[in-house]
DNA sequence: ACGAGTTTTTACCATATGGTAAATGATTTC
DNA sequence: GAAATCATTTACCATATGGTAAAAACTCGT
């Protein structure tokens, strides 16, 4: 577990005593290629911090095809936060893309750590923003061309080519699968 | 300053007294249309808060075209925040579409305003968190064609087709200028 | 190792968008 | 109010990407 004690502690200051408590508050769940973690129309009840694998977020549009929103990495949270928030319906899949091993929070656990370690409240909140970032430092740009795009998430994702379904990764670049295909091709 | 107020106080809960305490470490700004809040190449020094107009946050590609990244409009929070909190330069401009009436806090005021008021550090917490929630969701949707996302575009800003260039909205929306009168016409 | 299923590549043509240029329309400045 | 500047529209052709379909390459279970 120490990859969320480092997470925790580059965020904000707390003790080797309050980081026990927090870990005593966790679960580990072991999630399959192709399972879900929350599913899109159900209240998002758990936080999740990816310890190893790679997740995405992922929905169907109104044409009925399946959008991957984002990935998300070891080392990152994971939660559909307005929604875990405000008690609300998710509108995407939360889906392991390979095998995966998550720390997870159960909500009641989230929030009430709050009542027991000063300075929680804050934590959580600068863990969520700095997830928010992540995920928009890390999304394609729309003003560059798909080529571009793509060699942009070489970058973010070095390990990701070989490891996640090329459909996945075209919707993600806004690309039909033929698309990507060429794409790679032009670039070899 | 009604309008800051109910923004805050639909976050998280502080009295009369706190609000009146946080109002006096505001400062009114006026910007015209063009002028810049923040410049690329500077570190952020303030968070703001848009009482009235529209601003727009933009920078240039590496071939030198003016892109926008996001529109900020009244009612809603205002800085480059993972620059403003690392004290690193910003790779973005906060200029004013339209002239403008800004809520300005001063660096030192935002952050020990949490000295004062218990809960300030968590309210200022949520409010740069649901900021970025807007920022994303509203944001065009990169497996969108360019018709679908200039028609979410006027849904999610209704009063900014004859209030903002062309241009500022044509390359939010990963469109040339050409592209997007043709979509307006097409439209009509 | 085989076959069924899945994923990726390729090919062909249709279409949306880009690039360049010019014309029109709007706004500012003197 | 005329000239100058800036913003938007239109036109033309080039190019990137999409849609459909099929072939090829992988994967998985038996």
């Amino acid at each position: 577990m120490k990859e969320l004690t480092d997470y925790i502690l580059q965020i904000g200051n707390i003790n080797k005593q309050q980081i026990e408590l927090v870990e005593s508050k966790t679960a580990i769940l072991e999630l399959k290629k192709d399972a879900y973690f929350s599913e899109a129309g159900l209240i998002p009840k758990r936080v999740g911090f990816i310890l190893e694998g790679v997740m995405r977020g992922c929905y169907y549009n109104n044409k009925g095809e399946e959008i991957t929103r984002c990935f998300i990495d070891e080392g990152n949270l994971m939660v559909d936060y307005p929604n875990f928030e405000a008690h609300t319906a998710s509108s995407e899949y939360l889906q392991a893309c390979t095998d995966c091993k998550i720390v997870v929070f159960s909500r009641t656990d989230w929030d009430q750590l709050s009542n027991t370690i000063v300075g929680w409240e804050v934590i959580k909140n600068k863990m969520v923003q700095q997830c928010l970032y992540q995920k928009s430092r890390k999304s394609p740009v729309i003003s560059q061309d798909a080529t571009t795009r793509y060699l942009s998430f070489l970058e973010n994702y070095p390990s990701f080519a070989n490891r996640i379904p090329l459909a996945y990764i075209a919707s993600y670049l806004g690309v039909t699968q033929q698309s990507l295909s060429r794409i790679r091709k032009n670039i070899r």
